[in-house]
DNA sequence: CTGTTAGCGCCTTCAA
DNA sequence: TTGAAGGCGCTAACAG
């Protein structure tokens, strides 16, 4: 049978549409008879209220935006593995927005989210830069939705909660533990596109370095494997023989410079020592082994989800900007060690 | 200012509500003078329809279910992109539902996608059984609402619109090549859990295998690389010295088996030759170089999309069981060639 | 070409 | 504890 309305289930019931509403929605509302009669034709007649009817009376919708750069990243899909997992307990859905390469019309498409009346919005587009920070806040002050940042911040300010590491004490961790290993020509491979997170991980590169007084090497690359592929070999060609350390700002980006090293017969992690970013399945399934910052993507996911929830509810975040514990992950062994 | 309706702009342009919602509907029927006065209007109060209240009274969401099983697939993911950039041709949404491992409550989860009003759903879970399949088939009739299948499939019947590659051939191919290479004791590496399309995965294996009159090895294992890690170890210690080829449901699953062959001292692919399927980036990055099987995958997830689309606006579909073709990758060399 | 008028299905006071 | 009634913001006939 199509589509029972709720006109329908207070008919069979014998009751009037309101109090079908009430125990739904307010159950103690009900005196327990009338309430599992109702809850019995509910079940029999497979009712199911209508989203949009119900969105359109109660102001709410239980949906929440998510808005992300590029699924097949791997710690996007990770994150958004924690965050349904979460919404689930809520009961709440997810309306997915994928960003790819049209950032150019981010104020449209945000003000598209907002019509659609979710409840709050989730960002994990971590390239985050001032011009987006201040649309999205202006977005979560005139339509009063909340957003929050998710393994992603804006560091100059904390009017938007925020859940993310440290990413310059992570990089400088790494570049410092390549400088104790006694590296003297550490490299740092970032993205081209310049954004907030991968400026941190290079402030606490140039931090690490400064303090080493070694001389500072940004790499600026794309962070398609097919297209940075070609730049390592062309670095190679001109000065390899120098490179002996690397932090890269993704693992996929780590992996890639690995390859091409390991092709044009470096030997890592003896020639070259390596550190990636995020520990995702590509970190643990490189080989060379590759060492890596593990990040608790998963968790961050379902905190940001829990913390929206929150402010969904009005309570009061004590906390705004939430830093999660990182850690980093040694996997520098050539021997065939366990992992 | 929050949010204006469209009695706001039809005040301020001193139409009707109807005219507004006309010129944003039909502007054919609005006199264009009219309409760019009420667009101008528009754009200055900054109005977007409330989604609720245009689906309410149109019945219509412009929103897609898409029901997947685990975000942090790689093929899952790619195949969303893909998706997200077809739906946005149609200004579609994407409300998203990850099944992960509560696959159990399935009938109740598609009722809630239903009631969610979507227009149709994509369904990207490849663990189908005949169960779930007779489920989806009662939920496109009883509620009306189109399914496509994306990159997963149920043989046995074809009622619901379908997408994807012939993996039995592809397995098969795949089996022959090996065998061709003089490969005496190949290996089918599947998932624990059984389902459809790997089951047509082994059954193309299996044919190969026979009539190649060669014994069949299936070993079943978890899709998690953590677990089948151990799984691996385990066989290795057995029986490694005969294993010489292997085919791989998924890439990951094959390259943490090379892994652990390496691991034990073997030498890929001279000693053990392995294929994968999907061409994940987990197979572009691995090393030893992995052979897989290209799956178009973000086309599979475009492609989806579109016959959709087409389904919800009623135009028949001609072909209801779409095949895409596949092809195989070759990556065996060991000298450092070019990808 | 434009305005008027019913709903769409549900929630939520307000009374009873 | 329950029912009646008025919207929520928009679309879609139907008139004009």
């Amino acid at each position: 049978m199509n589509k029972a309305t709720i006109y329908n289930v207070a008919y069979a019931a014998n009751v009037s549409l309101a109090t079908v509403s009430r125990t739904l929605n307010n159950p103690q509302k009900v005196k327990p008879e009338t309430r599992e009669r109702v809850l019995r034709v509910i079940k029999e007649l497979g009712y199911k209220p209508n989203a949009f009817a119900k969105g359109l009376a109660s102001k709410k919708s239980t949906t929440v935006g998510v808005i992300v750069p590029d699924m097949s990243r791997a710690s996007v899909a990770e994150m958004l593995n924690g965050i349904s997992v979460e919404a689930r307990k809520y009961s709440y859905s997810l309306l997915m927005y994928v960003l790819m390469d049209e950032k150019a019309n981010e104020p449209e498409m945000l003000r598209e989210v907002v019509a659609s009346q979710v409840d709050g919005i989730l960002y994990l587009n971590d390239e985050i830069n001032e011009e987006q920070y201040t649309l999205l806040n202006m977005i979560q002050d005139e339509y009063k939705v909340p957003i929050v940042l998710a393994n992603t911040l804006y560091p100059y300010d904390n009017k938007l909660v925020t859940i993310c590491i440290d990413y310059f004490k992570a990089a400088y961790e790494l570049t410092q533990r390549l400088v104790a290993e006694g590296r003297k020509h550490i490299y740092l491979l970032t993205t081209a596109r310049k954004y907030m997170v991968n400026d941190l991980k290079e402030e606490g590169y140039l931090k690490a370095i400064k303090e080493a007084k070694l001389e500072p090497h940004v790499l600026r690359t794309s962070g398609d494997i097919s297209i940075n592929t070609v730049h390592f070999s062309d670095l190679i060609q001109n000065q390899s023989a120098k490179i002996d350390g690397v932090v890269a700002v993704r693992d996929s980006i780590a992996v890639s410079f690995i390859n091409s090293m390991v092709e044009k017969g470096k030997r890592v992690p003896e020639d070259i020592s390596v550190y990636g970013f995020q520990n995702t399945k590509y970190a643990s399934l490189a080989r060379p082994k590759l060492s890596t910052v593990d990040i608790p993507i998963i968790d961050i996911g379902a905190k940001a989800m829990a913390l929206l929830k929150k402010e969904i509810d009005g309570e009061p975040i004590e906390i705004k900007f939430n830093v999660l514990p990182h850690s980093i992950i040694e996997r520098k062994t050539t021997k065939y060690d366990k992992e």
